[in-house]
DNA sequence: CGGGTAGATTGACGGCTGTCGATGTATCGA
DNA sequence: TCGATACATCGACAGCCGTCAATCTACCCG
């Protein structure tokens, strides 16, 4: 019930409303905003996304070697990009395989608008 | 000296190179970015730029009652906003008034590509 | 000058977060 | 069934960050 309401502008396409400059963000839209970009204001994080977004579909155990990061640590990477509504995972046999949601990075650029 | 080299990305008029899903983010452009988007990743902080486009010049001043944020956290937060490149403040009398720079925004809505 | 106001800075506190080793769970191959 | 592999989870630790009260600095006006 608590998220019964979703920011508008993390929805749909994601091609949606409410940019920055148009009118004053409302705390609900702000919050949830600001938990997109805490997704992404991690230096590997970023770059875990960047090769994901650049492979097209990459699996998780070929991340360890390009990060240089622990199992668990890109785990938890994978989990707070996917939380954040940035990546999907599909698990196939004993791999995770990983896509990047564009209309999320749409929706983030129309909110920096 | 440490910082002769800056993201492409970031610098110019922002409309620069390198989005997300080119190419794997190189280590230094990673880092910068992620300053950039931690900038962004407090919804106090959201809402103070979001005041600050939709107004086009605002005092700081302007700022404690709508954000409901004692003195120093509001200059706290216009700091860092600032120092991220994505605020601009001038001065005048006694007043700190504050811009947002939309090239930055433009950068940063590019990288997210 | 002197009082008042706008803003920056400092210090302190609580909470969040990135990281890793250790462990648990599921899946595949032999 | 057994060993190995891919991933998730847990627990712990260190460092960072948002917040505020108190204080300091700069500026205006009378």
């Amino acid at each position: 019930m608590a998220t019964k309401r979703i920011s508008a502008v993390l929805l749909d396409g994601g091609v949606c409303c409410a940019p920055l400059s148009a009118a004053p963000l409302a705390v609900a839209d702000a919050a949830e905003l600001a938990r997109v970009f805490a997704a992404l204001a991690d230096p590997v994080r970023l770059r875990l996304l960047s090769l994901v977004a650049a492979g097209g579909e990459v699996c998780s155990c070929d991340l360890e070697v390009p990060l240089g990061k622990s199992q668990p640590t890109i785990s938890h990477h994978t989990k707070a990009l996917a939380d954040a509504g940035l990546l999907v995972g599909e698990k196939r046999g004993r791999w995770m395989m990983w896509q990047v949601v564009p209309e999320r990075l749409a929706a983030l650029r129309a909110a920096l608008s």
